[in-house]
DNA sequence: TCTGGGGTCCTAGGACCC
DNA sequence: TCTGGGGTCCTAGGACCC
């Protein structure tokens, strides 16, 4: 049987929610990811009325103020916007068995062999979109095409509410004519490089001998991108993902050149990261820091251990550790972020060994740290004065 | 207008073992 | 006598994605 994929992908996801929510806002160009007072803050989402003065996501928010100053600037709120994900993508589960979501708004569904159910993938798709519209409100555009990389690319073409079919041998003329910008796994870099060696589109590089490229972009981007402008699927698009991790960071408004302020944020991003891994079924021998300097220069230092993280002091006694090892007093500190990493799921022998008392300490620091995140200024304060 | 936050994957090199 | 090769685990940094 022929392979068919379905990649759907909701049109300005996060400013489409508020202007669902708030019918005034409709119409307008709303700009989510924070207010234009706020410094340091970037676009997650414009809605397509800011798009048309330039605003686009990424952009820093002070930029964006200055193109479209009547724009609704809003913080955006997570937790609706999952919210309103999950709705969509049961919906897609109706189409398919086989949905693999990439990110809070788009997703792959395997529609190889649901002809009998819903038609041609073209029929399907419609029913798909016509669906989501009815249910959540929201519009979303599709792609379709033999293989999850193309199917991709072609879901960008005609957004908003887009529909793009690829039938099925006509994956390397349709990339052909693309721009390499349009090349998904080519960012900034890889695009900068490309400029300089005179790549235009698809096509230039389509020109290009595996070990031409392979030369100038290094074996793996040089054979990715021979084959993406082949329309064919790169393996790391169909594999399942292995080692997870969970992290929290912060940047902050201004830098800090404080060592007690700074590892106040720490401990502060340890209890997040904490409750967010107490309440999954995790386990993690592995932590990690990462501090970002005034200049943009990044760090990062990670340290694996024997013993499992357990509790909330272990995770941060860890980082300090690590933090200090790292941290060159007298720089300016702009971002502090912290996790854990090499998730792995939890072997119940294990915890038994430990001490049962783990377990007990366990549910207290759950409910402290869900306390603490009612009242955040006076939790971290008590705990620094324990410290 | 300086550049968010939460992720994944890749690479190069070191440590260690056989 | 200073010396091979393969496997595994780990770290730091960077590219990329939404």
């Amino acid at each position: 049987m022929r392979s068919f994929f379905l990649h759907a992908d909701l049109d300005a996801f996060y400013a489409s929610v508020e202007q669902l929510d708030h019918p005034e806002y409709r119409g307008k160009p709303v700009i989510v990811g924070g207010f234009p007072g706020d410094r340091r803050s970037v676009v997650s989402t414009a809605s397509y009325e800011a798009r048309v003065y330039g605003v686009h996501s990424a952009m820093p928010v002070a930029e964006a103020a200055r193109l479209c100053p009547e724009g609704i600037f809003l913080r955006g709120s997570m937790d609706r916007y999952r919210e309103k994900s999950d709705e969509v993508m049961a919906i897609f589960s109706g189409f398919s068995p086989e949905v693999r979501q990439l990110s809070v708004d788009e997703a792959f569904l395997d529609i190889t062999g649901t002809e009998g159910l819903f038609g041609p993938p073209e029929d399907l798709a419609k029913k798909l979109k016509a669906e989501v519209r009815r249910r959540t409100g929201l519009t979303v555009s599709v792609g379709l095409a033999s293989n999850k990389y193309v199917a991709k690319i072609a879901s960008g073409m005609s957004k908003p509410d887009g529909l793009c079919i690829i039938p099925p041998g006509g994956e390397e003329a349709f990339m052909l004519d693309l721009p390499v910008s349009k090349i998904w796994g080519a960012g900034g870099k890889t695009q900068e490089v490309l400029r300089r060696h005179g790549f235009k589109t698809c096509r230039d590089i389509h020109l290009m001998p595996r070990e031409k490229l392979a030369a100038i972009f290094g074996q793996a981007q040089g054979t990715f991108l021979f084959r993406a402008v082949r329309g064919e699927a790169a393996e790391t698009f169909e594999t399942e993902r292995g080692s997870r991790s969970m992290s929290a960071e912060r940047t902050f408004s201004y830098d800090l050149y404080d060592e007690f302020e700074i590892e106040t944020a720490l401990l502060d991003i340890c209890q997040t990261i904490m409750f967010r891994f107490l309440s999954s079924s995790w386990q993690s021998r592995t932590v990690f820091v990462k501090i970002r300097y005034e200049d943009f220069t990044t760090l990062s230092a990670r340290e694996t251990q024997e013993r499992p993280i357990t509790t909330l002091n272990e995770l941060y006694g860890r980082l300090l550790s690590l933090f200090r090892k790292k941290y060159q007093a007298g720089r300016g500190v702009r971002l502090i972020g912290a996790g854990l990493g090499n998730l792995e799921t939890k072997d119940p022998e294990q915890g038994d060994l430990f001490d049962m008392t783990s377990k007990k300490e366990k549910l207290l620091e759950k409910s402290i740290l869900e306390i603490n995140k009612k009242f955040p200024e006076a939790a971290l304060k008590r705990l620094r004065s324990f410290r």
